[in-house]
DNA sequence: GATGAATGAGTCTTCATTCAT
DNA sequence: AATGAATGAAGACTCATTCAT
């Protein structure tokens, strides 16, 4: 029932397809526009600027994201088993769709393009489950922000790790189970 | 017996402070020039090109730090003992450089400069490490490959965290302990 | 009898506005065709081109009001009254269309636009008015072009003046006089 | 004892002559650049941007002439001496750098390009002029600012009209004494 | 009458780099 | 060692205009 192929959608997966490989700077509405088949002017009909674009297309799937994250974890009880569903959720994602993944992974270069008072989702997400984890007694006491970070960290960095893996990218969704053990224990703490 | 500060360290130290608040591509050779005194093509007297200038700073000093890791762990003889004495030296490298911590934060991205095959070296002597521990039965066989990588994510995503703190960067040093019981409990496993 | 408010109309209004406001050049069709809610494409129904479109607006009006003019004096006699007659048509134009008195004070900037020996019809009045005037031996005889020139000059940088009054543009009514006085003297002589 | 012919001034006299005969917004850099026999980028060297280089030449050049309008008129006692002089002057200016007069006619144009509150030089200085001969009793009472704007134009309005005359343009200094005499009789009112 | 999408040429500007001095 | 001037390629973005619908 869709119309004929998008164009802000060919436009946009272009975008993360490019700045993925070689980051927002290195890409340009040229290498996108060439991408797509269209000229650059064309772009400015969909999007207003190379900022407005990097930056919607970024928030639009990082938000999905981060919601998608959200209600699963909501279906679980216990934080072993949140930590479990949206590390495995994470491993899919990535080997689902690794340019995207990868282009979200960039959050920290794009985020300069954010608005101010912007505050990403995904830690704010990840430091509620905690306190809540908490207050059920099911952790000690500490500091959540740094205990989010360190979690968050182990994750991006072993998809990085699997990212530049030579000849082809290494598979995530086996290293769920390892992922999330280690996030189970940082939290657990001693 | 140094001689007049050297030209070629002020136009390093002034790659690597504005490298570090804005990413490589978004400094100019004549951003540079300018926060170092000198015109643009001064910079050629002492750097091939901006590739070779950035890629030569950052292995110094990656390569600098690297070393001071590898002999500051042997002097340790358990696991835990080593991963301790390296994440303090991380965080009290934080702490005390945080523009030149920041910039070979940037690895990722400075890499693709690299030369064809060439391999990090914190990552390998991380895994290094962990091979011994294995080897002396200190912790259970693993992917060290994956271990090291949710180790470094550890430290290196809590020191992302901490440089973007508002108003003012927070310190590291007081996260050393934390973050070195999360590195040796992901090591260790169930 | 009028039909419901002509897009033409409302285009030509909107163009005056800006082009009076900014210039022709600084002026694009996206512009106008914004200000009119209309889209660029929807412009080019009623206006061949950028350039026909400013032509035949500004053709129009400065016609209309050449037109006005040359009624206006012929219901007088000596030149005394006809200057002031007409001089004070001007400032009650100004007074009551300042976007289009505006407007038609860019005639230099448009007239590149002309079609080959296109001759502004103003100038010509005034000159016929001085001739006449000669004639009847109401001035001496003298060179009506630079004659004209002056008076027009006389006019025209003071409404230039009202117009860039801060806070509020001047009202050029209360002028009148002063301004037929000055002409009149100009035409006069020693 | 000039060193090789400046680039910096070649440019401004391109500009200078570009600007004139088309406008500021018709003139690019590049039709500069090509004027001068260099790239785009060059002019970059000498002019931070085009509005820059455009205001740079302007105020240069509409300074040093209302310099020198200022230092004539000091030379006179009378109001009637003070404008004949000035007046010729202008007319000397247009006949000698015909394209730098009516680049300095663009002014108003100009003048969005100006910092605040500037204020424009030359109608101040005649405004004093004209008080001046009002405290001394010359011409009576009256609207400086008004009255300046009438000789203003007079003198311009008259330029502009020898500027367009085909085929050549006409000399100015023949009609010096005829302005002066106009100027001084705006003033002077009945 | 009007739209939405597109284009190709052109806008100003910045880039890394070179070279004569 | 360093400079000032220059370059050619590329950057993001805007322009007037066209055309299928």
């Amino acid at each position: 029932m869709k119309q004929p192929p998008n164009t802000r959608e060919k436009i946009a997966r272009a975008a993360i397809h490019l700045i993925a490989a070689r980051g927002v700077d290195a890409v340009s509405m040229r290498d996108i526009a060439g991408a797509v088949g269209v000229t650059e002017a064309a772009l400015y009909r969909h999007f207003a600027s190379k900022n407005v674009l990097v930056w919607e297309v970024f928030t639009f799937h990082y938000n999905a994201f981060a919601d998608k994250l959200a209600k699963l974890h909501e279906s679980h009880r216990i934080l072993r088993e949140k930590l479990a569903v949206m590390v495995r959720e994470c491993c899919t994602f990535f080997d689902k769709d690794r340019d995207l993944f990868t282009f979200l992974l960039l959050a920290q270069h794009i985020q300069r393009l954010a608005p101010k008072n912007y505050k990403a989702a995904l830690p704010v997400i990840l430091q509620e489950i905690l306190a809540a984890a908490i207050k059920r007694g099911e952790i000690r006491a500490q500091d959540i922000e740094i205990t989010g970070a360190m979690m968050m960290g182990t994750v991006l960095q072993t998809a990085l790790y699997c990212l530049y893996q030579k000849p082809r990218p290494k598979k995530m969704v086996p290293l769920a189970e390892t992922l999330a053990r280690a996030c189970w224990r940082i939290a657990k703490g001693e």
